[in-house]
DNA sequence: CGGACAGGATACCGATCGGTTTCCGCCTGG
DNA sequence: CCAGGCGGAAACCGATCGGTATCCTGTCCG
């Protein structure tokens, strides 16, 4: 039962996450439960509406997607690698085909009202990521951590962006652009 | 007659461009020709579709989005300048508060089609800044000038992005970020 | 003064929007 | 075996989508 009903929701989710990513939030609640294999009666119960679904979808991404960027803290790796290291894994996604993009940026940038809920579950991810360079540019002795993070996440949503917006291939290039700032920086 | 044609022309151009900035793509023809005082005849006169109005709303912006970021050719400054000057315009402009981003990068993010005719006008837009940056970088003696020009459009895009999303102040960021990628890659 | 044309207002087209409701079949527990 | 409820299918709501066609007024030119 709980398994059944969890069942309907999360093949409803993630449908969402998909539609949503791929053709963006514009992407109507017929065409998203007919992908889904979910009735609207069902979605409107376990919802209140599309734009809870859309929130719901992309907090639904969140563990995958911090699992994919942020090494384990059992990673014995140094601060400066364990940045580099991310943005190295942020590149391998990149060239993936049907890459488009950080999904809670492009969100926040189609939903441009940020009391949206989704809008808020973005942004969370955003100051969590932010929040993350800061304790690594701290653990490393960045002169600046909180510059240095701040700096870090305009290269991580440009990347995103371009990459996924089919304008930049990324080769190397945030690791290139990442080092020249950790150097600045002096972090080690 | 060819005043009024132009004025008739203008006012959709520039209600669309506002309108699709403001609230997005998706704004409808009904609500953009009601605030250009436009009749949808008169529209669809002018233009094969929605999809054209937009791309052309976008390249009516271009003179003055380029007047606005790059400098004068009369300008005498050190192409190290002339990159910072851009930025700090970029950060000047980012803290109005009707600002939305880089028009351009929003319209490649919500339109996912590269082939809709608006992202090629904005994709000429995004090669033309990288090749001003590139040329900058090339006076400048840059050790590596198409790196380092991507690497800017990288900063340019990610602050834009960011600071029209709502989750990034830009108070001198991108001009520090800069001048590190400029003093890493030897620009003088 | 008259006629031609531009362009705004508006109705209309089929389709889809977000959201609600009805119906009915199937599965489960008693 | 039967009662109840979950949930899929689909009709339905008013509104809006992109796009077309009709009408009618105002303006300008001969």
């Amino acid at each position: 039962m709980a398994t059944d009903k969890a069942s309907t929701k999360d093949r409803l989710l993630d449908a969402a996450a998909e539609l949503f990513y791929r053709d963006g939030v514009s992407i109507g609640v017929e065409a998203l439960c007919r992908s889904a294999g979910v009735s609207k009666r069902s979605m409107y119960q376990l919802f209140a509406s599309k734009d809870e679904v859309l929130a719901a979808s992309l907090e639904r991404r969140i563990p995958a997607y911090e699992a994919l960027l942020v090494p384990a803290v059992t990673d014995a790796a140094t601060p400066r690698e364990r940045i580099l290291g991310l943005f190295e894994r942020l590149e391998q996604g990149s060239v993936e085909p049907d890459y488009r993009g950080c999904p809670f940026l492009a969100a926040l940038v189609e939903l441009k009202d940020p009391e949206h809920p989704a809008s808020t579950v973005a942004r969370t991810v955003k100051e969590r990521l932010q929040a993350f360079f800061r304790e690594q540019a701290e653990q490393g002795g960045a002169r600046d951590p909180e510059l240095l993070a701040r700096q870090l996440m305009l290269v991580f949503d440009g990347a995103s962006a371009r990459a996924g917006a089919g304008i930049e291939t990324l080769d190397g290039l945030t690791t290139a652009t990442v080092t020249a700032l950790l150097d600045a920086s002096g972090t080690k």
